[in-house]
RNA sequence: GGGAGUUUAGCUCAGCUGGUUCAGAGCACCUGCCUUACAAGCAGGGGGUCAUAGGUUCGAAUCCUAUAACUCCCA
């Protein structure tokens, strides 16, 4: 049968999927293996593959697969969550394109909208999976919605309540005006934006007289005292209660105890002393507005000021706000400017750098807004969970992520969990008719409780239950669902004792981006410990981010991110596998190229090569003996480089350093096997290949093929299968990988001598013009000849050598190289520039003059041969001899050609 | 403002506890080859004052200090 000169990935891909699927091999159960658990960080339902889920995937694709080859019991699970406001968002434009508004319908009849989205379109991102081989045990798909999810997620709240380590209460929260609802300050994000600092400046009054009424006349346009502050925001002006200083601030001493008039609404506000203040920044007044602004917030409680809020939930002015009412802030912004500008009291406008708050979701600008929400308290949650990881109970690669998370995690704030949202947990908080809630797993529950509260109005007993129990509107922060993942997806939470949970948990390793870690990683550490007194996970491997080639982050908005189903397409899914980890040293960032997947593409079709070539060679076992023994040398060389190989990688998985172990994955299957191992023992055209040598080449192919399979699923499989007949149930897959040995460095080392000399041959018949073609005869001066008389015939072989011969002197009239102490002579009768060979030499010589008197200094000096270790100075001393030996051999050289 | 990181070939990066596995890999580039597995390939080659300046050391890309540039995180 005639195997196709080029790998083709697509129909392979799918039929071994599907085969891998059929026989079950992404399965697990239970057993009496060793666990190796993965829980896929659930990728949002409104999302599609991009490149950062690729990278991520395929990460933990290639360590589930290992595993899986080293005898664990290797379990993936897969999932989506369910993204609230992403999601929410998605479905009310839907909505909106077919004429509904979300305001028309009910919760129920929402919810059934978004359930029915969910159904079609929110597994999209998992089918796409399975496409770049991610071999998940798709029975186990998860999501956060899910009934059990939905019930884990609840009752972990009402423990936390009960536990008084959840709490309601009106604070200042991070609003987003467009999706309408509160977010946690982890899904606020800074960005610096020019902004103008605006001064303005405030009339000065004395404090008025409680009994005489105010001593302020607005109508004076008098020439009296004014204050003057900086803002960025000056339509917020219009909330405004207060006016603060530096209490040390010389200049502005004289006014302590002092009102100031908001200008255009002409409202009375205090002058207030706070060293809060930066005295250094604009002009050291500062303005106050509680209602919007954190640090305002702060103040305004300290000293007792009123909250006025300028502006409703979806951005606009309010009706408090007296001016611009319905307009939206930045339009009002404007207005006022121009307003306070005409009245008077704009003094300057400075172009100002300033970080401002985006909504991690919806990119508007966050509003701080004063209101009630319901809180996580955080400090005690994160006591162990600091614990853990400095004490490496869970263990963060890059291990520079330490710091952070601990930065972080001592600095914590309580965390807002309530979103104004309807697709997501909703809070099972009830409340009586009195405004007073209970909290409880469900409505019945939250009845039973009423009924025997102290205060239950006897009026109360006529209602019905929906009259006596109005359950909270809001959702619970998607976060707060996902942080029980690990846990929630072997129902651990409804079920701590079940056998999965307790057979699965902890999981092995979680892969993530390092974008995530507070919002995510942090807060499952965190649950794990609090709900099972258990890390989630051992260890932690963050992936970098994937960045096109310029450096830029991937993302929709900028249309870097290659569209990765059409990747597949071109370059096979083992290619674009290749090219997201080849270039993805742990932990940095992967700028990532096409080129890169074209490469993956031509390595797969060479291993592809390789495999045609062995499969098309014939056993004749009349030349077992000859061909064995000749093969012998390149055999043993090779079984050696294949026992280095796989505890170099062994090595590498270790540290998560997997672009480095495919990197020398790639480079002894390429350059050792195939264009060194291969061409030694390849037989000439039309004679056959021993049994001997073929076993052993199988052999070995079969474990590079191992040792690739995680990396290439794939490619790695459908030759195993070609290679040779297998059995039903025998998958690349499912192959266990060998004990690991120790190599032989010696051997290796003396056969790269070898290769060497193959090498310089090529070298001197490339400069000397000559083809390939032209057989060439060699001349070895060595005191050691037996390594080359064992590998002569492989070195006549792929050198070309008409003729070896082992001389005791050197031969006159010859090209020369030298590899250690040893000698090679190639006469080569072209016509080459004495003068230019001359020069060449010498310079050669000079390098290794100056070589050797650095190398003799250092040997003469006491202080280093007191203080190096004996092996250093033993390397020293074999540089010297060799660079002797090459001096000696050069001059010789030089002499002869005159 | 606080913290972390990066700086090595044209590009992307390795280089661990200082010493011939130290100046490396891949891509790109140059030369010659359609050599019977592979032109998605083969053989060979050129290219770097390891950001800068000091210091420690017998010895520094590697350790220390300062400087510069860039990046990220937090406030």
């Amino acid at each position: 049968m005639e195997i196709p000169k080029t790998f083709e990935p697509p129909a392979i891909e799918e039929r071994w999927y599907n085969d891998w699927m059929n026989k079950g091999l992404f399965r697990s159960q239970p057993d009496e293996r060793e666990p190796y658990t993965v829980v896929m960080p659930p990728p949002n339902v409104t999302g599609v593959l991009h490149m950062g889920h690729a990278l991520n995937n395929t990460i933990q694709d290639i360590l589930i697969r290992r595993a899986r080859m080293q005898g664990y019991n290797a379990c993936w699970v897969p999932g989506t969550d369910h993204a609230s406001i992403a999601t929410e968002a998605k479905v009310v434009n839907l909505l909106k394109e077919k004429g509904i508004h979300k305001s028309d319908i009910s919760r129920d009849e929402f919810l059934s909208h978004a359930w029915e989205w969910k159904e079609k379109h929110g597994g999209i991102i998992l089918q796409q999976l399975k496409k770049i081989g991610a071999s998940c045990d798709w029975d186990r798909t998860s999501f956060t919605m899910d009934p059990d999810y939905y019930a884990s997620v609840i009752k972990v709240f009402v423990e936390l309540y009960n536990e008084g380590k959840i709490y309601r209460g009106e604070r200042m929260v991070n609003w987003d005006p467009q999706a309408q609802t509160a977010v946690s300050d982890e899904e606020v994000i800074f960005k610096e934006v020019n902004a103008k600092l605006y001064y303005v400046r405030y009339k000065v009054i004395d404090k008025p007289d409680s009994t005489t009424g105010w001593l302020f006349d607005p109508n004076d346009a008098g020439d009296g005292e004014y204050i003057t502050i900086a803002t960025t925001r000056p339509e917020t002006i219009l909330g405004d209660t207060a006016i603060c200083v530096h209490p040390d601030d010389e200049r502005f001493k004289h006014l302590h105890g002092k009102m100031a008039i908001v200008p255009l609404i002409n409202r009375q506000i205090p002058i207030i002393t706070d060293d809060y203040v930066d005295m250094e920044f604009g002009t050291g007044a500062l303005k106050i507005t509680p209602a919007h602004d954190k640090n305002d917030f702060e103040i305004g409680k300290a000293h007792g000021l009123e909250s006025i809020n300028v502006l409703d939930a979806d951005g606009k002015m309010s009706q408090t706000a007296q001016l611009y009412i319905g307009k939206d802030r930045f339009i009002a912004r404007k207005l006022i400017v121009k307003d306070l500008e005409e009245n008077g009291a704009l003094v300057k406008i400075e172009e100002y750098q300033t970080n401002v708050g985006f909504s991690e979701r919806t990119d508007a600008v966050i509003e701080p807004r004063l209101s009630n929400q319901w809180f996580c308290k955080m400090a005690e949650l994160a006591r162990p969970a600091i614990d853990a990881v400095n004490g490496d109970d869970v263990e963060l690669y890059p291990p520079k992520f330490k710091n952070v998370y601990r930065h972080w995690m001592e600095n914590i704030h309580d965390w807002c969990i309530s979103r104004q949202l309807w697709w997501g947990q909703r809070i099972p908080a009830y409340y009586l008719p009195d405004g007073k809630f209970i909290v409880a797993e469900s409505k019945d529950e939250a009845v039973k409780i009423a009924k025997e509260l102290d205060a239950f109005d006897p009026e109360w007993e006529f209602y019905t239950e929906d009259q006596l129990l109005k359950q909270e509107e809001d959702v619970l922060d998607t976060w707060f669902s996902s942080w029980l993942w690990p846990m929630a997806v072997f129902n651990g939470i409804l079920e701590p004792d079940n056998v999965e949970i307790n057979y699965y948990y902890p999981t092995s390793v979680l892969v993530s981006g390092h974008d995530i870690i507070f919002f995510w990683i942090a807060r499952m550490i965190m649950a794990g410990y609090e709900f099972r007194d258990k890390e989630p996970f051992n260890e932690v491997y963050f992936t970098g981010m994937v960045r096109d080639k310029q450096g830029r982050k991937m993302s929709k908005s900028l249309g870097n991110s290659p569209d990765l189903l059409n990747l597949i397409e071109t370059f096979g899914a083992d290619g674009v596998r290749f090219g997201v980890i080849v270039s993805s040293p742990a932990g940095n960032d992967l700028l990532f190229d096409e080129k890169l997947c074209e490469q993956g593409r031509n390595f797969a079709n060479k291993i592809w090569n390789a495999m045609r070539l062995v499969k098309g060679w014939e056993l004749n076992d009349e030349i077992k003996h000859k061909s064995s023994r000749f093969n012998e040398k390149p055999v043993q060389w090779f079984e050696n480089k294949l026992y280095s190989l796989q505890n170099e990688v062994d090595d590498y998985f270790e540290e998560f350093r997997l672009s480095e172990a495919l990197h020398a994955i790639y480079k002894v299957f390429w350059d050792d096997f195939c264009s060194n191992y291969l061409e030694m023992i390849k037989p000439a055209p039309g004679s056959g290949m021993d049994s001997v040598t073929f076993e052993h080449t199988l052999n070995f192919f079969d474990e590079l093929l191992k040792l690739l399979h995680p990396f290439m699923p794939f490619i790695t499989e459908e030759i195993w299968q070609t290679l040779r007949t297998r059995k039903d149930d025998d998958f690349c897959m499912m192959a266990q990988l060998p004990e690991l040995k120790k190599a032989n460095k010696e051997l290796i080392k003396n056969t790269e001598k070898v290769i060497e000399v193959i090498s310089w041959v090529r070298y001197l018949r490339s400069e000397a013009g000559l083809s390939p073609k032209v057989g060439l005869e060699l001349y070895i001066k060595s005191d050691n000849p037996m390594l080359y008389r064992q590998w002569e015939p492989i070195i006549t072989k792929i050198a070309n050598i008409n003729y070896v011969s082992f001389v005791n002197e050197r031969l006159d009239g010859a090209k020369s190289f030298t590899i250690k102490t040893d000698e090679f002579f190639v006469p080569i009768t072209v016509e080459t520039d004495p003068e230019e060979e001359r020069q060449k030499m010498q310079k050669e010589l000079e390098y290794a003059k100056g070589f050797l008197s650095s190398v003799s200094a250092k040997l003469s000096n006491e202080r280093f041969v007191q203080n190096a270790k004996q092996e250093i100075i033993d390397t020293e001393l074999q540089k010297k001899a060799d660079a002797e030996t090459k001096i000696k051999q050069l001059e010789e050289s030089l002499a002869q050609l005159g």
